[in-house]
RNA sequence: GGCCCAUUCGUCUAGUGGUUAGGACAUCAGGUUUUCAUCCUGGAAACAGGGGUUCGAUUCCCCUAUGGGCUACCA
């Protein structure tokens, strides 16, 4: 290594093809942990050269999820930096100019086949009885490329605009070796790889090109990326060496993959519909339909973040629970696990509910107003406060927070028909018009004292709580489930208890029948 | 099919040449509670299989099986 690698310098380079989902969000979570537990540098790059693939609002899209994971990168398309730009788009020239370069070297060569002869060329390799038709070693001098071609021919060619791309020469019998921090020496042999395709017909590089010359041209120190680019770091490898850069390759560290809660292979973007769960950071619109994110469905970015982390990793201790600062600074790659990591959702819920447990309720304060305001409900801020304490150890999702609860906004609107029946009966039935001429003579209304009253009354009166208490529940909240029953008729407030408790009888008479 | 990577409870994982193989989620059973949730206690639950190496392998090596990735002028 030369002394201009000594910094760290990571990258995160997504494609703009839609939304950045879970797996996306967990490589630039590792890029961005290892960036600052060594005081590196995290790079944005978007990896747009595919333009059929290209989506509006994709890279603005990626930029907010990073922004609401705190993922900020500390350079990129948005905010600049040295080595921009930080768009492949914008960086054609030098793609070319080094592809060139690598044609006048030997080390890559024009090649004109038409996608008709390529398709001939493997048709006809698979009559040969080759499984995988690769333009290759073995084929390459049979094809129409510069290898083939007298070279005035080629400058014709090239001159007349025939659509043309540039290919690598992959060395037949050389050896790639390279060290992979996750899984130390990985090793392939030149004769199994093919001659991928560099700059392609539309005068845009490929992946493996763009890749390689911005890694080297922008510092990159650590390539973080999936497994998926475990096999085509080959052809990096001989790129590198092929531009005399081989000194400075970066270090090389895979990530194992997320796969599918339960089905077959990795998680893909069609899952989050297809199992009812979230696969993105944030909402995305597409075709007329709402994809799902962590953010929309209630979560806290901590745990999202959290939770992300230990898919593939773990600190080492029994420590489960981690801010963004912490893992910063316990965050390191030989931790990083090896195998692929399931999806589990229920993890991720479990993960939410303590990060919500554990922010203080006026951090949660603006989100659950935007909940309520949602429904029309806009409630001073110390009766948010009040509510949110009412829930807080109570949900997964923020979104719980409503569903739970509404009924402390609302009137009830179902009421559990099986409980009602089951309670609206005998002795409790009987008495509950005497305990709401009781809560209605309550003087101070809060927890302690209606505990206090309410309890009193029916001591004295030898009424079990558990016959009355239930239809004070059933009558306010439509509902078994829910808070501290005193706490909640402190928030609710006398005249509301009252009014509900009031018309409750006709309502729980009418499932009588 | 070929190449590459992987394999500890259902899931995420810790771990060591000699451990009662640890934790978490989920699950089950108790306890607490006016309910549910929280919380507490406890239970069930794993080293893929076969060969080696070794005094001894879950741990090291090989093979098989299984899973995953790649195999595009997509990233």
């Amino acid at each position: 290594m030369t002394d201009k690698k000594i910094d760290i310098r990571v990258r995160f380079a997504p494609s703009p093809t839609g939304a950045l989902h879970i797996g996306g969000v967990r490589t630039a979570l590792y890029n961005y942990l290892f960036a600052r537990k060594l005081n590196g540098t995290f790079v944005l790059r978007i990896e747009d050269t595919d333009q059929t693939r290209y989506q509006e609002g994709a890279e603005d899209y990626v930029i907010e999820a990073l922004n609401w994971l705190g993922l900020s990168p500390d350079e990129g398309p948005h905010n600049g930096g040295p080595y921009g730009p930080y768009r492949q788009s914008e960086r054609n020239d030098l793609y070319v100019k080094h592809a060139r370069q690598l044609v006048e070297s030997g080390k890559a060569y024009y090649a004109f086949d038409t996608p008709e002869e390529l398709d001939e060329m493997r048709n006809q390799l698979q009559e040969r009885g080759v499984h995988t038709p690769k333009y290759d070693a073995s084929i390459r001098m049979e094809m129409k490329n510069s290898l083939t071609m007298p070279e005035e021919k080629v400058q014709e060619l090239l001159e007349e605009g025939c659509p043309h791309v540039i290919r690598i020469k992959v060395p037949e019998d050389e050896v790639i070796t390279f060290k992979d921090e996750i899984r130390h020496v990985v090793r392939f042999e030149g004769r199994e790889l093919d001659d991928k395709v560099l700059m392609k017909a539309d005068g845009l590089p490929t992946y493996h090109l763009a890749n390689v010359v911005d890694d080297y041209t922008m510092d990159i120190s650590h390539v973080i990326r999936g497994e998926e680019w475990l096999s085509s770091t080959a052809h990096h490898v001989l790129l590198y060496r092929a531009f005399g850069w081989a000194d400075d390759m970066p270090v090389f560290a895979h990530l194992p993959l997320i796969l599918k809660p339960g089905g077959k292979g990795k998680l893909s973007k069609r899952d989050g519909k297809k199992l009812g769960i979230p696969v993105f950071p944030l909402n995305w619109e597409s075709e007329g339909e709402t994809l799902r994110g962590f953010r929309e469905e209630g979560f806290l970015s901590e745990a999202v973040i959290n939770f992300l982390a230990f898919m593939g990793w773990n600190p080492g201790t029994d420590e489960e629970i981690f801010t963004l600062d912490e893992l910063c600074e316990v965050f390191t790659l030989d931790k990083v696990g090896r195998s692929g990591a399931r999806f589990d959702y229920e993890k991720a819920l479990w993960y939410n509910q303590q990060h919500i447990i554990q922010t203080p309720a006026e951090d949660l304060r603006a989100r659950v107003e935007v909940l309520l305001a949602e429904r029309g409900h806009t409630p001073q801020a110390e009766e948010v406060l009040a509510f949110i304490g009412l829930y807080h150890e109570r949900v997964s999702t923020l979104r719980e927070f409503w569903s739970q609860g509404y009924y402390a906004f609302e009137d009830v609107s179902v009421f559990d028909e099986k409980m009602v029946r089951k309670k609206w009966k005998g002795q409790g039935q009987e008495v509950f018009s005497d305990f709401i001429d009781l809560v209605e003579k309550i003087e101070a209304f809060d927890a302690q004292e209606i505990s206090a009253v309410v309890k009193g009354y029916a001591n004295d009166h030898e009424i079990g709580l558990g016959r009355i208490l239930p239809l004070f529940r059933l009558a306010l909240c439509g509902t078994m489930q829910g808070p501290d029953l005193f706490a909640l008729m402190e928030f609710l407030g006398r005249e509301e208890c009252v009014q509900r408790m009031k018309a409750a009888p006709v309502i729980f008479d009418e499932f009588k029948n």
